[in-house]
DNA sequence: AGTTTTTGGTCAGCTATATTGACATATCTA
DNA sequence: TAGATATGTCAATATAGCTGACCAAAAACT
């Protein structure tokens, strides 16, 4: 925290801005991939979300995107009616459905996730791992 | 480079998940003051872009923010109506409008970098300044 | 000087993704 | 059993992007 205070406001700006690029180019690349299985960017924030936390409950997926159940329900159908996930009743309260990918989900997965690396990898080239971890922490929020 | 092939996949994976959490709420705080002002997010971005930018043309932004003429034309049109910004004939090449924040678009900046602040030195609080250069050299592109 | 290219503005219609509000159903909890 | 919770759904609306067509001013080329 101390060394915050040496973060001059430029760079917070600058770092904004990065953010914004950041954020464009990874979700941009894998939109030609997505459109192959009539999806869009949305679809792909849930896939990878249920990737990264398989079995997840709706409304835990609802808290991690932060949009409304009328939002995602239509996501998770499309979702459902191309079979790239399914939903299982939850075994502890059956009022829960838990989010998992199938195997047409996870093939997709990995398409977009391997178009995406490259583009990590490219956009790391000249820095170095450790400042990965560094910004994972940074961001790190109770998700 | 050699770093990057110690990147197991799952860490880059999680990068990609706090590279949404990043972007979201760096953009989601500040829409009660945008709100104030009838603009939206796409406005916030251009504004942004231009406070780091001063005096670049419409294509410079076009080239930045990668949306169509139309798509940024409207956000112009808007922040001019709202006098938050000018366009200026470009004195070498009078084709090109420069743009500039005027006071109106300096307050609204200021307003909402103050309130994305906050939540950055938040973000940051358990990291060192270190990390935010290493990550802007990362995805610096050719913005 | 005349032609072509570049830069920017605008109209019209479409799509994707989000919103609010209302309401329904199944299940758990007290 | 009554109330709270988790989820699903309908309808209307807003934001921000898209494509395609067309136009004008200024610059560049020949």
């Amino acid at each position: 925290m101390r060394d915050l205070l040496y973060l001059k406001d430029d760079q917070i700006k600058d770092f904004i801005e990065q953010i914004f690029y950041a954020y464009r180019e990874t979700y941009s690349d894998p939109k030609k991939i997505l459109k192959k299985y009539s999806f869009g960017t949305a679809h792909h924030r849930a896939i990878h979300l249920i990737e990264r936390h398989e079995g997840l409950t709706v409304s835990d997926l609802l808290n991690k995107l932060k949009i409304t159940k009328q939002s995602l329900n239509r996501v998770l159908r499309d979702l459902v009616n191309n079979k790239a996930i399914v939903l299982k009743k939850g075994e502890i309260d059956s009022r829960h459905r838990q989010i998992f990918l199938n195997e047409r989900g996870k093939k997709l997965f990995e398409e977009i996730f391997l178009e995406q690396k490259k583009r990590i990898y490219n956009a790391f080239k000249n820095s170095d791992s450790d400042s990965v971890i560094k910004f994972k922490k940074c961001f790190k929020q109770n998700y």
